[in-house]
DNA sequence: GTGGTCTAGACCACC
DNA sequence: GTGGTCTAGACCACA
């Protein structure tokens, strides 16, 4: 795993977790690694990861049973769509149709663009 | 004006400018506001928006005439046009792609959303 | 049985078996459940529930026949009350008193809402 | 200042600027300690008195000035009163209760520790 | 084994 | 000067 510097790294590893579970790799119920274990894993102090998943278990994304390790929620995939949705259509896209303005983007071109992307990508 | 916490103020500030730039409120060769005009107006410290300055000019979008102020360049709006097209086309819409598809949002809701977005700002 | 985060389930288990000690509804001389009863019917692993009986035991509030299962003791009742009776005095109220102070709350609120809750208890 | 080790150490540094707030030691708008200042002077981890403060930021008791330090919120006082008044009634005064009962202890002792309690500390 | 707290010390960006 | 993040390493209680 390598880090962008323009995000912090307990950040990128909540995004990292949080796409996982968007994307069903890990579900509601299981458990996730161990403090230890992913840091490890991903050669990161255990005091990063320790932050990640207070943040997420804050976030209610995640629980811990006392001892055992760290768990998905029950209903983590549907609130983090829900509370992401929102803020993606509340404050994410206004700021990219200002910006399409700004430079001169109209719809159909952004609409070539994703075409064109979403090809590459399949 | 008010900050937005997560960015830095001075980036704020020059995003603010820039703004003001591509939408031709302030054109190439005018003479935008002194540091001290400026932190007063936005009630920020004047080293914040020295900080702005400098940024911008690193970027050649200002440039400085000694003991006169900032003044807009010349090819300012173009430079910046091409340069933020670029880096919105290689890394905003790539991102921005991957995360509709996370959230399940298509192609076609993403156009309803901009219908109804652009006529709410007319 | 669930239990609160803010304190460790093998104390909570003790608070339990305590108070059905002071409520009279485990009596001197009385066999408790044994370690492994009490884990299966409060889902809790084994090993908390030996701490817990541990713990009892080093209190002299219960104690164990070998081979046969941990008791409580003649004069348990008696002496928890005297240990916690004191730890009250000197630990708790002042802290209470202390809290109501400073949340503005006096001694007359608290006997309308002690009124009200016993009330609401029997 | 001295910590009991039954409570974390980043709590009871909490609890403190909280008792401050309460009693208008400190009032809405100030300035408190820099985190190296807090540090410095209770002789503690600046890493420490920094979750204190993260702590005291998402109740929302303090806020943050950029470059500049943490400050007392502007309804800190009055919605700390709040929130520990309710969870005083709900969760500390029953358990109260609870323990009096099981002690013993009516609510006539339970005023003359009073009476005595409050003389002593006048 | 698990998480949680704490220290010491470093580095960084920002005001 | 301010906060914020990160590392390294330690210690502890709990399951």
């Amino acid at each position: 795993m390598d880090f962008k510097k323009s995000q912090t790294i307990y950040m990128q590893i909540a995004d990292f977790i949080c796409e996982n579970i968007l994307s069903e790799k890990i579900k509601a119920g299981d458990k996730i690694q161990s403090v230890r274990e992913m840091a490890a894993s991903i050669q990161v102090n255990p005091n990063t990861v320790m932050r990640t998943y207070s943040y997420l278990q804050e976030q209610e994304i995640i629980f811990n049973k006392r001892g055992i390790g760290y768990f998905v929620s029950d209903d983590a995939a549907q609130k983090m769509k829900n509370i992401k949705k929102e803020e993606f259509i509340q404050s994410y896209l206004p700021e990219l149709f200002k910006n399409m303005d700004l430079l001169g983007i109209d719809f159909g071109d952004l609409e070539k663009i994703y075409r064109k992307q979403s090809n590459g990508s399949h």
